[in-house]
Order: C-alpha cells, then sequence, then structure tokens
DNA sequence: TCCCGCTTCAGACAAGTTATCTGATGCCGC
DNA sequence: GCGGCATCAGATAACTTGTCTGAAGCGGGA
C-alpha cells in the first residue's frame, strides 16, 4: 500500500486496449499501437508491459509460445488512484473539494443527472441506516 | 493553449502556501517549507519558484530588494486541469465516468450531501433554461 | 567609505525516468 | 538444420527533478 504507482502516458495507452478489447500478446498490442510498425516498436510495447507487470498493472500468461497480457486492475482503481492523488496534492487529502469542482464544471445530461441523485440517494441511506 | 502544464509535488508544495497565506519571499516560503532551513534549501525553493513563473503559475513582484511571489493560478484551476487528465488518459476525454467514480467512493456529510444536491438543481435549471 | 549580510542570477550536478532501440538467445514446425 | 517469431537483458539519449555552488549586486550601519 506504500508508495503510490505513476504510470505514464505510454502505459495508460498500452493499458487501454488490454481494457477495452481484452487479454493480447505483444504483437496484437503494437499492431494496435502503431498501426505501422517497426520491430523497435515491438521492443518498446514488450518494454512497457515489462514495466505495467512490476507496477502490477498487468499479468502474463507465460504458457503459450507467445505471452499473453491481461489487464490486472481495473480502470476505476486508476480513476480513484488519480483523484486521491489530486485531493492529496491541492486539497488536504480531502476528495470533497475535487467533488465540488467536478460538479461545477462538468455538464450533464439529463439521464446523467437523475443517475447522479441516484447516487446521491444511496450516500444518504446509507449514512442514515449506518447507526 | 497548446500543451498541459504539469507541476512536481515540490511545485504543487511551494503554491500552497502562496494560496493559504499569499504572497511571500522566498525566504519566507524556505521557512515555511523547510524549518531547519540551510542556504541550499533556500536555492531550492529559489529554482522551484522560477520555474513556476516559466509555467506561468506565479507572478513575481521585483520592485523591491527581496521580489515578492503570488499565485498566478486558482487551485480551483488546477484541480480542473488535472481532472481532464485523467479524463483524457483514462475516460476518453469525458468528465462523466470520472464524476461517476468520485461519487461512489468519497463519504459525506449530511450537509455536503444538500450542497451537491443544489448543485445538481443548478445543472437542471441550466439545462432547462438553455431549452 | 567600506564592509556585512541579504538578495538575485546563472548554471552545474547526480539521480531517476522515459521511450526507444539493439543484439543475443531460444523454441517451433517445416 | 533453418527461417521466423518469440523472449530477455541491457544500452541509450533526452528529459526531469531536486539539490547545490559560486559570482555578483545592493543597502544600511559602523
Amino acid at each position: 500500500m506504500a508508495t503510490r504507482i505513476r504510470l505514464t502516458d505510454a502505459e495508460f495507452a498500452v493499458l487501454e486496449p488490454l481494457w477495452h478489447i481484452g487479454p493480447q500478446t505483444i504483437r496484437q498490442l503494437t499492431a494496435r499501437l502503431y498501426p505501422d510498425q517497426s520491430t523497435s516498436d515491438y521492443a518498446t510495447v514488450q518494454k512497457l508491459l515489462e514495466r505495467l507487470e512490476a507496477k502490477r498493472c498487468v499479468t502474463r500468461d507465460r504458457t503459450g509460445l507467445a505471452h499473453v497480457f491481461r489487464a490486472a486492475v481495473r480502470r476505476e482503481d486508476l480513476i480513484d488512484q488519480q483523484l486521491h492523488e489530486i485531493a492529496d496534492r491541492l486539497c488536504d487529502g480531502s476528495l470533497v473539494p475535487v467533488l465540488n469542482q467536478l460538479m461545477r464544471r462538468v455538464s450533464l445530461s439529463r439521464a446523467e443527472r437523475e443517475e447522479l441523485r441516484k447516487l446521491l440517494d444511496a450516500h444518504k441511506r446509507r449514512s442514515t441506516g449506518e447507526r
């Protein structure tokens, strides 16, 4: 739990197709990320995956000849972690000001507003229910 | 508008007292950030301020002997910018999933819930008003 | 006037990060 | 056995980051 994992833009980019499409080999990922792939693009993706594995963000299935990589963190977890990072750096650790600011800036459809209202109600139930 | 400004942890830390306390000289900032200040701590703060100035996050009043530094960005703007960064990297640019995730994780007091309800109502008025 | 203490300024520095790239080696099927 | 595709280890250059050093300027009190 100690030190927060930090991912680079390139690492996020590699994670994306793993979430969106599913487990893949290096070659498949390379094809997606670098349409005109060269042999060193392949190696770059390989290195990025190696680092992501070290950071426990992907797992590797070594059974086949070509290893198959799979995301080991959920997108939501990373969003969460990034939000906490903002809170820590800018709001003394509290998420509330972040939420307020976000609410002020985002624009919402009718359906999205309803969704949020439901989430708020869920909060209420939770807090009146506890105790 | 082109490239997004990125601040380091140390730079955020320098910005903090400028927001919280107000415009200050390097020496005042150093005293606050490094309680047992050495001469190189002073220089470190100086360099950080120099970089923050280059990134247009602080301004410098050069009239006195010791320059007085002032925050040139608001905390809210940086929160905003960081939120967009999350959205770009993880949600295809949309803030809505970020908001949803945040709502799910944050815990709120009764007063905070009310506050958010008001913000939601404001959204509603805005969108029905703009037909 | 001269000097002390405080200031700014220019730049060096080591360590770490980051994306890229290269070369060696291994395994499989034809 | 060989060609092709795979992994693996490691080099690399460019950049970042926080720290630190030295030179030079200014201002006020002895």
